[in-house]
DNA sequence: GGGAAAATTGGTAGCGCTACCATAGATGGG
DNA sequence: CCCATCTATGGTAGCGCTACCAATTTTCCC
């Protein structure tokens, strides 16, 4: 009977002191913060007033402990410097830093069991709905995000099979693209050049090997890939491989833009004419390729929109609308540009 | 007394569910799990077999609830896609995947007020640290820093002043570094350039205009801005402007390496040989600066590092040791290029 | 070997919030 | 005008965990 009030609690104020100061009780006041609707409009008045003046914030811990539910996104790259990832997760952030919504991030290094493990860390916090890279999770994985009880979405590709929602574009029908494109420039011997092969860098070595076959072009020993992270400077090393498989090579597919940076160094160091001697294609975009001279060709995709696209799915489905559309296709463009122009 | 088991909780195991299994009371398997040198090896094994057996993972929640303090690192970035933070943060996250911390991430968009806003949010969760980019806070925001009551690491910057900790490298001396480098080098008309002048770039133009000053050669029309988001494109554009205000340019010190690479291909394009008719040095040396053609002369920074030695920091900080050392300079070097040597 | 100190374990009482249920007042149909 | 239905508000009882303190056992010192 001694100490009356919180010893732990440093001070802050409590859902009760907001009622006590707005006369009425606790659940009121909860009940005014969360669904305002539900409340008249005079109590809402004053319990704003009182919040206001007492600075209250809600504990987002007591809140998760309550209701059984935190009020966080969780969120699965498996890079956090990778530029593509990093435009996705900023398009999360954006799409997310007016609402009551955190997010919990984790990097997976491109690893399955790394997945799984955070996975089962994310899932014990019972979160408000899961963003996941990729369609390619282990058996485990897969069933973690089907009996995590909160909307999923997959995000980065598409494809008919998705946990719950799939925000994406088909890396085949990219890399498919960006080699016919190659094809229809003249060019002949067209290499692939890739680093990192995961599986969407398979999908985009799958889609140049169709339109390879397609044009009866196709030879093993024009693919050069390393299990490597990508970087330029392995782009340059990369084309030395490949022109030393190959001397005969008039063009590159390359499975990113970084690649396709270190290819054009390359050339130019070799005194290698682009794109007269050779035809580069990169992939994604990045904004430095318009700018490189000569500009490179490459495959734009669209990866702050697919961030953007999964929130607004998620917090749709949270809110009880799941969406009519569970996959969506967000596409990509060829920009054509002075590297394949000849 | 019909219901006697959680309704609410998805049926998960509790730690008095572990505790009945391991025969012993709850708080004994909480200090097992959280110090296990006050629990007999005996117990000790007991209960982790208990918590193996079924899958017990702690709440976060309640444990922050209960503990008034939540096992959660707050970071806050400026932006989520500039490599260099990319880095920094890739630092932390690798430093902390195997503690028990969270990572609460927070993107400023370069906005003191935004910045305040997150801080106040982030305080709220009672952290057990936070890692702030810079040294620039509003009053506001130091205020909260400074209450916050847990370690307070300031990363990317160094200075006499810092709230608590604090892990980088001076600007200034970068930027005087670099064009001393191109004075050295005989540059006489030396530009700078750059975009989004944030604090740390406006020291590196300290730095530039001192070592200017100092050799007799500062010009103000020397100097290029704007308050645009860096860019490879925005680069090439600046050696435009600053070309045109000033033809007889000889050098330019670029404020970071989207930039120097825009400058390096706009020279390409305009047929300006480099480094024989103008020099460029480039800041932070990202990795596509050593294979760019001719490659760049930049400035290193040690970005993840910094991410690491903060973390490292707080952690300390949160055991007890606070370090002999609250500043790290970490320091940068420079990387002499082709783009410098004639 | 006795008593103090240290080590080990457990019980109780919340942390701040919300789910669930109850209650009182408002509304409305016959 | 009465009773069923709906709306607005409140009380109670936890959510799962740990701080605090008490109780017990072990160790240690002279």
């Amino acid at each position: 009977m001694t100490k009356p009030r919180s010893r732990r609690g440093g001070g802050r104020p409590t859902i009760a002191d907001v009622a006590r100061k707005a006369g009425v009780g606790a659940i009121t006041v909860s009940r005014a913060l969360r669904e305002p609707g539900r409340v008249s409009e005079d109590l809402r008045r004053q319990i704003q007033a009182a919040v206001d003046e007492l600075g209250y914030i809600p504990d987002p811990n007591a809140r998760a402990l309550a209701s059984a539910r935190a009020e966080v996104f969780g969120v699965l790259v498996p890079s956090l410097t990778n530029n593509v990832f990093a435009e996705v997760v900023r398009g999360i952030y954006d799409s997310l830093s007016d609402s009551p919504f955190r997010i919990q991030m984790g990097n997976t290094h491109y690893s399955g069991l790394e997945e799984e493990r955070l996975l089962q860390l994310f899932a014990s916090q019972r979160p408000a709905a899961l963003i996941v890279a990729g369609i390619d999770q282990t058996p485990l994985s897969r069933k973690l995000l089907e009996t995590a009880g909160c909307p999923v979405v997959q995000v980065m590709e598409t494809g008919p099979d998705p946990v719950d929602m799939l925000v994406g574009f088909s890396h085949f029908d990219g890399g498919r693209t960006a080699t016919e494109h190659l094809i229809e420039k003249g060019y002949r011997r067209i290499g692939f050049i890739g680093a990192r092969m995961d599986p969407r860098s398979q999908r985009r070595l799958a889609g140049y090997r169709a339109a390879m076959q397609a044009a009866g072009l196709y030879d093993p020993r024009l693919v050069t890939t390393t299990p490597l992270l990508s970087s330029v400077t392995l782009g340059r090393e990369l084309l030395r491989d490949a022109l030393a498989k190959m001397p005969t090579l008039d063009g590159v597919f390359c499975n990113n833009d970084d690649i396709a940076l270190g290819v054009l160094f390359e050339c130019h160091r070799a005194a290698i004419a682009v794109p007269k001697t050779i035809g580069i294609v990169g992939f994604n975009d990045l904004d430095m390729m318009q700018s490189a001279f000569p500009s490179v060709t490459s495959i734009r995709t669209h990866r702050y929109e697919i961030g953007r696209r999964a929130v607004a799915m998620a917090l749709a489905a949270i809110a009880g609308q799941r969406p009519q559309q569970r996959i969506v296709d967000l596409g990509f463009e060829l920009r054509r540009r002075e590297s394949t122009t000849r």
